[in-house]
DNA sequence: GAGTTTGAAACT
DNA sequence: CAGTTTCAAACTC
């Protein structure tokens, strides 16, 4: 890892350098670029982020994990490229990028040692390193998490600066009640955010480089340049403002405390930015792939600067939003549409919108494969399926591409919304709408109208394999995709894997009458509303992670106590829990006490404790079974976390899911949503988790994640958390987990233990409650 | 691709 | 809370 990296930050580092934009930023700057191959190592280290998901339930509302950006973080790897500038201009700060790191790391050490309370540690990383990471970060960023419907969180980001900065990794920062959109999940509360900020300024600075439609944009690609300037400004500014709290001080305090509020203020900021950079810098890396790269082109030539790196990063992002990025693409690409008549024409949205439609187009044809590579990003947004990237990506690969793609738009869209996020949000709704309703325009060519379906851009490829067919092939690889076939519930019911896991239907959703999209806003959210005041947990992640795993796994011990267990426990009657009928099995985790199954012979983890010994049937697991127990817990674990790896030894995916989780396990969990990816359930994809080979790769990483889990993490999962201290009882009901003394002890339970699946968002904060 | 099985979700 | 129905995924052929 380093070694490649090293080399590739070098030369990466060299091109930046010769940027104008990069220059520009140094002078501009009081940091000084260092070249710090060690930065980059840890950033990479540091890349936890963790793709999570998650969907800030609207009554959970993201308190302050909302951090989609977890996406991003997976990343990681490539981006070496930009971390080395971060690194370097971080550095710059004093090292502060460093230390961040370290504390990261360190954090992640914490984690692993899961002090509950420490979970937070990444934040306590180092609210400074944030900033600074922040004003480097910035305008990279800025695109992205405009971009994604996150952005909207942000109302109250008084100081551009924080907003976007924020914003960008962040999300959640920015207020509390930022609702931070993920791309797919749901924005619950989005509008109510709507509000103000400079955001705007920021957005479309920011926007305005990856979109070109809004009238703003034209300026904001100027403001490119100004961002070196202004976003530089705030970059720069950022660094040493930030810091010093220059800027607004107040707003990156108060956003940082707002998120945090146990935490400090900015230290948990930090992470995410630093995963959302690496996932842009290791877009970047991939890059290709994705659109971005012709964007990036077309960003540059436009603007003309540097930008290259934004242009990446924007891509990135993309890459990063797909699904309900889709959305907010298709939306964003309506909204060119819409703006089309007011602002589209804009000078620059004009071209912008050209090059993007023609950039659509490109795309489409792109998904096929392109980009396999790295994908790493894309299923982020949404839940688990995001998270599982597999190897495959073939078609996952063109999911992401598309949703990549299509990202674009949306993203530029949404920047587009000049005003405030809500704007932004019912721009993107509209926007989405509009998709669905015309297809036609712009770019959409991918897009597919279908109104019931969903909005699915479905890809060609997608649509021309059945549903199923689809589903197998993704779900083969990983679930990473989540799509819904729904006929009768229209998407609403927690029956939609897609709704239940917080994210609109898109793409390859084969459902008919489907509500569940941008469109459709408020009958969605008023439809959770309905099921979360139902069952406050129904949107919680279904596999709560405990941190136990981690820890010992650290070992490598096989021990690891069981690291997840089912939420409500599985019921199973006739598949002896070897089925992906099993949740719990599907999910990748043993069955626990909660379960009423039935002759369970959960290759994860029996109910009874009993050993898992029995091997039960892996389907299919790899090995034979008798090591196999452990080692399938051990794959399992591995798989969860690797799993969209898993298939993929060592891709760069891989790496990045396992830094990225770390972030997210912990920090973001949202509240309830479910993970994008994982959240949603948490589920693995079934299959894989017996394939592994690899024996856990990174299960301190894991751990890391895991740790973090932060404030918002339920007790329960906090519980879970500490190994050895056992689970606290969730105040939830249900599921906690028993006292630690028998997770840990109990061997049958440590059967079920293993797998962890970070779902990421743990609860929302709702459950525990009941 | 169609049909069956399964178990969660929803309903009563 | 238990029983039944509905639903869509998982699975089989």
């Amino acid at each position: 890892m380093d070694t490649p990296e090293k080399t590739q930050i070098t030369t990466s580092l060299s091109k930046f350098e010769d940027s104008p934009i990069f220059n520009y930023i140094n002078s501009l700057s009081p940091i000084k670029p260092l070249k710090s191959i060690h930065i980059t190592q840890t950033f990479q280290s540091l890349s936890f982020a963790s793709v999570q998901s998650i969907f800030t339930s609207p009554h959970v509302s993201s308190h302050k994990e909302s951090r989609f950006l977890r996406r991003h973080n997976y990343s990681d790897p490539l981006k070496s490229e930009f971390s080395s500038e971060n690194g370097n201009k971080v550095s710059s700060d004093e090292g502060a990028a460093l230390d961040v790191v370290q504390l990261y790391d360190n954090s992640s050490e914490l984690q692993e040692n899961f002090d509950p309370g420490v979970s937070i540690g990444e934040v306590s990383v180092g609210p400074r390193s944030e900033h600074l990471k922040f004003a480097l970060e910035l305008p990279q960023r800025i695109k992205y998490d405009c971009g994604s419907p996150e952005c909207d969180a942000t109302p109250r980001c008084g100081p551009q600066i924080d907003c976007t900065s924020e914003l960008a990794g962040v999300s959640q920062k920015c207020s509390p009640e930022c609702k931070v959109h993920p791309q797919g999940i749901y924005q619950t509360e989005q509008k109510e955010e709507a509000s103000d900020c400079d955001w705007e300024n920021l957005m479309s600075d920011a926007t305005g480089l990856l979109i070109f439609n809004s009238p703003i944009d034209t300026k904001a690609f100027k403001g490119l340049r100004q961002k070196s300037v202004d976003l530089g400004a705030s970059f720069s500014a950022s660094v040493d403002d930030v810091h010093k709290g220059g800027i607004d001080p107040v707003d990156s305090g108060e956003q940082h405390e707002m998120e945090y509020p146990s935490t400090q203020p900015g230290e948990t900021i930090v992470p995410k930015e630093i995963n959302q950079f690496r996932d842009n810098l290791a877009a970047n890396n991939n890059s290709n792939k994705c659109m971005t790269s012709n964007l990036s082109e077309e960003m540059e030539n436009e603007v003309g600067i540097s930008t290259g790196v934004v242009s990446k990063a924007v891509s990135i992002l993309h890459c990063g939003m797909r699904r309900r990025c889709l959305d907010f693409e298709t939306v964003g690409a309506h909204r060119k549409k819409l703006s089309n008549g007011s602002n589209s024409s804009t000078s620059v949205g004009g071209q912008s919108d050209e090059k993007i439609a023609s950039k659509d187009k490109q795309l489409v044809p792109f998904k096929p494969g392109s980009d396999s590579s790295r994908r790493v990003l894309p299923g982020i947004g949404l839940h688990l399926n995001a998270l599982a990237i597999t190897s495959k990506d073939t078609k996952n690969a063109n999911h992401e591409t598309l949703s990549s793609v299509i990202s674009l738009p949306s993203t530029v869209a949404s920047f587009h919304s000049p005003s405030t996020g809500q704007e932004l949000n019912e721009s993107l709704s509209l926007a989405a709408a509009d998709v669905d309703m015309d297809p036609t325009e712009s770019d959409v060519p991918l897009v597919e109208d279908v109104p019931q379906t969903s909005a699915c851009l479905v890809t060609e490829e997608f649509k021309h394999s059945s549903p199923k067919k689809k589903r197998h092939k993704l779900e083969g690889e990983s679930e990473a995709c989540k799509r819904c076939n729904c006929k009768k519930s229209k998407c609403l019911k927690l029956y939609c894997e897609c709704f239940a896991a917080g994210v609109y239907c898109i793409e390859p959703c084969s459902c008919q009458d489907c509500f569940n999209k941008p469109i459709h806003e408020d009958t969605v959210l008023a439809t959770r509303k309905q099921i979360e005041s139902r069952n406050p947990l129904a949107f919680a992640p279904k596999v709560i992670r405990s941190s136990e795993t981690a820890i010992e796994i650290g070992d490598e011990s096989s021990k690891t106590p069981a690291s997840a267990r089912h939420k409500r426990g599985c019921n199973c009657k006739k598949s002896s829990c070897l089925k992906k009928y099993c949740e719990c099995y599907q999910g990748g985790v043993g069955c626990s006490v909660n379960c009423r199954c039935e002759g369970c012979k959960n290759a994860f983890g029996i109910k009874d404790g009993s050993a898992p010994t029995e091997k039960e049937a892996e389907p299919e697991d790899e090995t034979g079974g008798e090591n196999s127990i452990i080692l399938q817990k051990t794959e399992m674990q591995n798989n969860e976390e690797q799993n969209p790896n898993s298939a993929l030894p060592m891709t760069p995916l891989a790496l990045c899911r396992q830094l990225l989780q770390l972030p997210f396990s912990s920090k973001t969990k949202p509240p309830r949503s479910f993970l994008s990816v994982g959240s949603s359930s948490g589920f693995y994809p079934g299959p894989k988790y017996g394939k592994p080979n690899i024996l856990r790769p990174r299960p301190k990483l894991e751990t890391q994640v895991q740790a973090p889990h932060d404030d918002d993490m339920p007790e329960i999962l906090r519980g879970n958390f500490s190994p050895s201290t056992g689970i606290k009882t969730s105040p939830n009901s249900k599921r906690v987990s028993p006292p630690h003394s028998i997770l840990g002890s109990s061997p049958g339970r440590r059967s079920g233990r293993k797998l962890i699946l970070q779902s990421i968002p743990s609860f929302p904060s709702l459950t525990p409650q009941h």
